[in-house]
DNA sequence: TTGAAAGCGCTAACAA
DNA sequence: TTGTTAGCGCTTTCAA
């Protein structure tokens, strides 16, 4: 391909100023229909498109908001699989807030620029994407904190799904604390279980975390005694750890067998499921399972996972939400803080029954499973 | 935020050039390490972020690729639903294909800058992205011809999922007649079904043309009578329509019922199994029910759809290994096509048993479901 | 190893 | 309504 042409060949071509071409893309009213025609004429012939980063550079803006998200490159996935099996949380929760974010910035007119931080990459990826665009978010510990801590003073950035790893930068949470305790709360009050364990990741998981104070709270408000520690911490919350703990639960010689396995999220519940089923014990009928975050597999996990599922399409909504109006003025300076409720899904691993055909919920109820959409 | 830092503040800071400050990010190694440290302590201290405009404009490249696709905003999921039961089938799609050409992005040191063409918007959407980006992808169907024609003047733009509409341009596929043809042919020769149908979409969607056309090859060869035309059309290929063409096929009053309803795709197939079971009609009992896609919903509904699942993830990787080979000219000039291959999927919608667990399917063997992944 | 200087292609005053 | 003219912040020869 020749040298793209530019607003000068355009020019030429058209018998007009720059200036006229210019306008011609940026506020065609102000030119003249006949000029216009011409300058567009021009245009479709010599194959020109505006060069955006020229554009940037001059308006100072680009109309692109930013993602940046883990790597989550693991080898379970880089088989190549294109089917479903796909369960990486991190991924799936990408693809919801992408989504949300593709969508919301749709709507305020701006174009998505999404990177996942390339590990030890050359130059880091964050930087590239914060020099291409005029606000983004970053999913919590995506971005070393030293980056972001200057990158901040320069564009908006909000933090998504974390605790505030930076106290000066807005942020948006799912309530993982909120959601664990109603959980746990249905189990002890709606199923009468008491002998409850709690299974965690390693400490340094913010979310996982929150979850067992959520789960706490609830043990203490029932009266029940409160653990210091979770019940067992595995170093990866996948689906393979999960089953793996089941066993070391059923194992212990502890006062009897738990009455439920509360999982600090659905991959280790699903492992524990399959754990469970090989092992000949029955679920909810012997022991009572949930996780959290209600992926997708949690629904097609028999039985059918309770769970606690996140808002991360709106995460994504509201991250453009909150950009947009930092890049309008419209905002105070001070930092703001969302926590954006999540909802308890129960199905049959807690010993609720299989989805019934109801009315719907009312909103905020913590409903059954709701039935397949049928649309027809 | 005052005004950005640039070069010059950080190389007056640091008592250089501002070609060594460009240096110290550009090729680290050509600078001496004492001065490396002054500058980045400087950029450090003023907050300096490199622009990504003024970058790209000098040195006439942006490291992003960008993919276009449809505006599929429809009613039913913005309802602000947050859970699984958003299965428009463009939206899935456009999900896949970005996870794909995000990973092969990366995998080449590229960003991905998404974008739905929001219809009727003011600036075309595709001439903003275009303007950004060093290639990009573009869904069939999303772009006007005459803008393709345009760009691909400027840059490599690949086509994905359609016919090829501009011949110039490298476009990849997947083989949907040869899809429907093998479904076909297994529903004729491992089931021996002879009163076969096929519900189509309208004649504008070049997908669902290409399946029918497999559909009657399968048909020609097992000596069947060929249909000049689909049984039924309907004007969109959504559940809701599905379930309908469904009745109306039971009531129309020909040669008796038909043994098998052979959808286009996987929505109307699944909304035609809801209206069946309202019905009392039996699936597979009674009549079989295929599809086509492999969206997730198709393994949810029940009976399991059987289909013929595309390789979305795929094209979207192989999208990006086509644009980065055009990009560093390892190409002829030559456009490309490419045709991936798809993989029938049986299940039970078609008489095919419930999943049993066995032995891996050896490649390219139409294999029954694989169960779900234990992992553990 | 570093610096000087000329653009890259566009936008945005300001004039006309 | 259109043209003139400065930059926007960086990369990149070419010299030193």
């Amino acid at each position: 391909m020749s040298t793209a042409p530019t607003v000068y060949d355009v020019a030429e071509r058209s018998g007009v100023s720059i200036a006229t071409v210019s306008r011609v893309y940026r506020n065609p009213d102000s030119v003249r229909a006949q000029t216009r025609e011409r300058v567009l004429a021009a245009a479709r012939e010599l194959g020109y498109v505006p060069s955006g980063n020229a554009r940037g550079l001059a308006s100072r803006s680009t109309g692109v908001l930013g993602l940046c998200f883990p790597d989550y490159a693991d080898p379970d996935t880089d088989t190549g699989a294109d089917d479903e099996t796909d369960d990486n949380a991190a991924m799936l929760y990408s693809d919801q807030i992408i989504r949300g974010m593709e969508r919301a910035a749709r709507r305020h007119g701006y174009a998505l620029l999404i990177a996942a931080s390339l590990k030890g990459g050359p130059e880091s990826l964050v930087a590239k994407v914060a020099g291409r665009v005029d606000g983004f978010a970053v999913l919590a510990r995506t971005v070393p904190t030293e980056d972001l801590e200057v990158i901040s003073r320069r564009l908006p950035v909000v933090m998504l799904a974390g605790p505030r790893e930076i106290d000066h930068l807005d942020h948006i949470e799912a309530a993982n604390s909120d959601g664990q305790r109603q959980l746990t709360h249905h189990l002890i009050e709606d199923h009468g279980l008491r002998r409850l364990t709690f299974i965690a990741g390693e400490r340094d998981s913010p979310d996982a975390e929150a979850r067992f104070r959520g789960y706490q709270e609830a043990c203490r408000s029932a009266g029940l005694p409160v653990a210091e520690e979770p019940d067992l911490r595995v170093p990866m919350m996948t689906q393979a750890e999960g089953a793996r703990a089941a066993g070391v639960l059923l194992d212990r010689d502890s006062a009897g067998p738990p009455q439920a396995m509360l999982f600090a999220n659905d991959q280790m519940a699903a492992g524990a499921l399959h754990a469970l089923e090989r092992r000949g014990v029955r679920v909810p009928g012997d022991v009572a399972v949930t996780g959290f975050d209600g992926i997708p597999l949690s629904r097609l996990v028999r039985p059918a996972l309770t769970t606690v599922r996140q808002p991360m399409r709106r995460m994504g909504e509201e991250a453009v939400e909150r950009l947009v109006r930092r890049l309008t003025g419209a905002d105070s300076d001070e930092p703001m803080s969302l926590m954006l409720p999540v909802t308890p899904v129960h199905r049959e691993s807690c010993g609720c029954g299989p989805a019934e055909v109801s009315g719907p919920a009312g909103p905020d109820s913590p409903g059954r499973e709701s039935p397949e959409t049928p649309a027809g």
